[in-house]
DNA sequence: CCCTATGTTCAACGTTTATTGAACTATTGA
DNA sequence: TCAATAGTTCAATAAACGTTGAACATAGGG
């Protein structure tokens, strides 16, 4: 198990790969959980999105998630601790992750995007 | 061939078939320059693309733009004339089309977009 | 009326993708 | 030390995707 998963340098992020990447239900819902969490300065971690598919499903779309540049990983012991790229995103593409967040946030119902019901944390 | 193309109702068009569709670099391509036409308000046709792909390579992709609610599609004579929804997109989508313009745009010489070479109009 | 220009449709192909379960690695706590 | 927990990796599969060229449809100009 490699110790710290690699991540493209903010130079490195493409706009294609991006948008591909949030053009999965499962990763835009990811994505979205991500955003929830912002506002509270907090992170998730895997286990917190059980809900959207299986454990390996959800490795597969992490390590995409990662590689096109869209999320950080941080190993902690057994967990591994994930949260958006926000400042280098807001740099590279200004406005796109705010308008595609809150598109979803629009139409959470037809994407069933229900965070709320998900991710309980804080105990 | 089909006198008037389908197109998808503005409360049909969906965030993740746009992202996916605007993740493929030949179709954010068309996408980039249909922009540019928007601020002269005028119209493309096939033949303007002739740069980006072959010519049914770019019906493939103009059907996905067209599916995916992106664009429409006018039948005049023997030309397709063609311009973005701008209106149903912003309604649907506030500020996204103009986020990803607006990032293609800073990534133009990396996404190889060059319209004001490839589009040649006015005659 | 034919010929040309414009664009679509179709079948074929190789590639990439998402999904699954099983095997594996690493860390923590008893 | 042993077992449980958290997550990754791998191989296999089926579906979707992008690209190509040939055939086709349609409209307009000589």
């Amino acid at each position: 198990m490699s110790r710290t998963p690699l991540h493209p340098t903010r130079e490195q992020i493409e706009l294609p790969m991006v948008l591909d990447c949030l053009s999965d239900p499962i990763r835009l819902a990811i994505v979205y959980q991500l955003a929830q969490q912002e506002r509270v300065s907090s992170e998730l971690c895997c286990g917190d999105f059980s809900g959207l598919a299986g454990k390996s499903n959800l490795a597969y779309h992490f390590a995409k998630l990662r590689e096109c540049g869209l999320m950080l990983t941080r190993v902690a012991g057994t967990n591994r601790f994930m949260r958006l790229r926000r400042e280098d995103l807001d740099a590279r593409f200004p406005g796109l992750l705010d308008a595609v967040i809150n598109s979803a946030a629009k139409d959470a119902d037809r994407l069933q995007l229900w965070p709320e019901c998900e991710v309980v944390q804080g105990e």
